[in-house]
DNA sequence: TCCGCTTGTTTATGGCGTACACATAGTTGT
DNA sequence: ACAACTATGTGTACGCCATAAACAAGCGGA
């Protein structure tokens, strides 16, 4: 009982502070990454910040590739379906809509992510509930599951895209301290001297495409969700494509018409049908 | 006249191999990256290749970041709008398609081109003339300027977006030898344990969506395409939006209803229409 | 007590981008 | 013709990076 600083410290902080350990890394790379950027984090400014040594880190994480794997997954963890989505709309098009803000949310809040490999890794725990979230969102436009996993990577592109664009944006202006219209402002004059290279920049640059530019993600977004009522429409009654996959369906010449595109997936829509 | 050897290289050889200049440096830059990828691009590597030490190379070009630039804008030249496009389709739905297989084809040439930074830095000529090329396309949907720009952007985004994927995914495979549908196969007995974990990825797993996976370039192609036509079929006579930039304009509730957002795009509009 | 395992440290290697001082060849002004 | 200057390539050096290999200290069980 004697020395209860000492007791102190093992009850409570024992697993906190005491020793290393791999979540420990991980959240001090975040925090690297988080206030110089993704290039600042190396495994010296991450162990000087937990106080180790470099080397003390590859006793707990296989080395830097992975452990910026590990950072991914850690911050996808935020967009967990515990939240039940952000908005809270109603209707598969306002669901995929706070789906999509919410990913955005994401980016904007981790801008290291966009520079991040990406889709090179194995994906963690926490972006396949992310995923998993998403289907179930998408699954309740009534698509086959086919279309549903290839509107779920569409939607999921495109947000990563806008992402990449707005976050190297804003990254341009606060390195540059010159905001976007101005730049193409001052570069007016110059498309003036350049009309004859680029005819139809200069087009739409006089006929004021740049004055009021629309924003590129809800204007994409709108986009995105049209098309996918465009095909949700379609497809309630479309008789050429598979029930299942979505694929097309040959129409024989004679006969009865088809409604699968192959033996499998007649027989996937039977055992779907059994339970 | 005496060395004919001598001779021969001064006439010939004089500006194509003596001498370095920045185009021999960025197109020995683009064979390393070919070759063993961007990570394998240093200054070392390239000066080694072209037979000349690695400091002489900052006599040409002011460092690597500048470097990877130039790489990007050179291999931009090879989808000039000088053939015209490659499929020749007609209508503006299949010459937008014939754009983005083409750029899908550029990316897929120059795999590296997904790694390196992308809109970080200012777009150089050749980047600004495949913009240019590709605004003439969209142009031709008539719709109006800034949703130019914003279509333009918009398929840009997803061809990028998808062609990472694709490229990645090819790297994977290569890597590890193990295909994408071998890969998610394996899982499939993992995902029986986590059944509850992903309730929705388990359903369309089960329900077969990976049995015959969609295109997600040509799938998500044909959604873009789609969200485009819905737009343009909208515009024609779409009084709730400024003829001139597309924003939404307000509708007073008494007198004449108004066809442009501003004063600035009325005015726009009056010297467009005089020439 | 000794053994083996876990965990952190020390030292070393090879690669990287690039700053800086120097060398040499070509050009220009007188 | 000669000196001054500029353009271009070289050699050396610094600090950072990831990580391999050997070593050391603590700790649990036999």
């Amino acid at each position: 009982m004697a020395d209860p600083e000492r007791s102190t410290e093992l009850l409570w902080g024992a697993k906190g502070r005491r020793g290393l350990n791999t979540q420990r890394i991980v959240r001090a790379a975040i925090e690297v990454a988080a206030a110089e950027g993704l290039e600042a984090v190396s495994m010296r400014r991450v162990a000087e910040r937990l106080g180790f040594t470099t080397m003390s880190l590859y006793r707990h994480v296989p080395g830097k590739a992975e452990l910026i794997d590990l950072m991914r997954d850690e911050v996808m963890g935020e967009a967990a379906p515990g939240d039940g989505g952000p908005g809270r709309e109603t209707g598969w098009r306002g669901e995929i809509a706070s789906w999509a803000r919410a990913s955005l949310a994401l980016y904007r809040r981790h801008p290291w992510l966009t520079e991040s490999p990406g889709t090179r890794s194995v994906p963690g725990p926490n972006a396949v509930a992310g995923f998993d979230w998403a289907l179930g969102v998408v699954s309740r436009t009534g698509l086959p599951p086919a279309q549903v996993v290839a509107v779920v990577t569409f939607v999921g592109g495109f947000v990563e895209s806008a992402a990449r664009r707005i976050v190297e944006t804003e990254r341009m202006e606060r390195l540059t301290g010159v905001g976007e219209e101005e730049w193409w402002g001052a570069r007016g004059s110059l498309f003036d001297r350049l009309r004859d290279d680029y005819p139809a920049l200069e087009r739409v640059y006089r006929e004021g495409a740049y004055d009021e530019p629309l924003d590129p993600f809800e204007f994409g977004l709108e986009r995105v969700l049209d098309s996918i009522e465009v095909l949700v429409r379609d497809e309630r009654r479309d008789e050429s494509r598979c029930q299942v996959c979505g694929n097309p369906v040959e129409t024989p010449a004679k006969g009865r018409p088809r409604s699968y595109c192959s033996r499998a997936c007649q027989q996937r829509a039977y055992r779907m049908r059994r339970g």
